[in-house]
DNA sequence: CTTGGAAAGTCAACAAGGCTGACGTAAATT
DNA sequence: AATTTACGTCAGCCTTGTTGACTTTCCAAG
């Protein structure tokens, strides 16, 4: 493994051991970023399938639950008892489709945006203090480096979402 | 919410938009993180969690159950079940601790390493391609991102982990 | 207008991998 | 000698994932 250089630029970062470092990092840093809401949802009837489930119908109100599925990656019976819970306990709606009436519009109700809000807000903190601690510039590389690392498929569903935005 | 500017410094970069799209960043990547793991592991007994005895074992050999213990945060009745098919199956060896025999030093078996090579080597794959289409710099900004992101307490783990290399 | 198939929902059964609580043993420490 | 520590284990529970089989609804193509 000769520490080789090319047009100046080093490649001492794609050595194993550095491969290794970022590995260790995505798995404790995930562990912190999902604890908050963990936290939050402890004691009440609710996991983390829950959180995604409010999440992503926070994030694309009216989203079919076929949609859903495709983003969350489970199957439609693993969903199904998260979506009933939600449902039964009226934080989220599901409204028959208008064009298409097999499909269900998922919305959350007034009771599923305060949950929402409370999740995301104590997420976001913690991405705060870590984006601001790091500056911008490590920012733009995180999310470089997260990109290039998902499948094609979860690419795709990340920046779909990405254009519905204004 | 008025898009201000600090000694020249965009903040730009914490707004609630960028924090929800770095989120969904680490939502979708942990997927791609783990897929490949997870491809080899189904089909044998195992699952992420052997993965991640295993991993660690690996990283330091001779550790303890409850050094373990506390990097992967989890009870010891969950990781015994793990750690109890590993050594029955002939992947790891816990040796009676020489000074202190009540502990228990966990080593991986020439087998035990074969299967770790192989998950390892599919890891550090995605990882490796993920920081070169990304670049050094991109790189950089990602570990930064995610050390700040942990909690302490797994920092402490994470950087104690980095001490020991030569 | 009928029919094929997609979308959604449901039931049942199961597995992985977390958790708590209680208990036992050996070894170290006080 | 008493207590604490490290580890293992039994039993039981929960969440969240899986398959497989089946029904209902309803769009769209023949």
């Amino acid at each position: 493994m000769a520490e080789s250089t090319t047009g100046g630029e080093s490649l001492l970062f794609l050595t194993d051991e550095q491969l290794r470092k970022g590995i260790e990092a995505m798995f404790f840093a995930y562990r912190g970023f999902t604890a908050d809401p963990d936290r939050i949802l402890e004691g009440m009837d609710y996991g983390r399938a829950h959180h995604r489930a409010i999440h992503f119908i926070h994030r694309s109100p009216g989203t079919t639950v076929s949609n859903l599925l495709g983003i969350l990656g489970v199957t439609k019976q693993s969903l199904n008892r998260v979506l009933r819970t939600l449902i039964e306990d009226g934080l989220v709606e599901a409204r028959v489709g208008k064009s298409d009436k097999r499909e269900r519009n998922l919305h959350l109700t007034a009771k599923g945006q305060d949950l929402e809000r409370q999740l995301s807000d104590a997420q976001r903190a913690r991405m705060r203090a870590a984006y601001r601690a790091a500056g911008p510039a490590a920012v733009q590389g995180f999310r470089t480096v997260l990109e290039a690392m998902m499948d094609p498929e979860m690419r795709r569903q990340y920046q779909s979402l990405r254009e519905g935005e204004r």
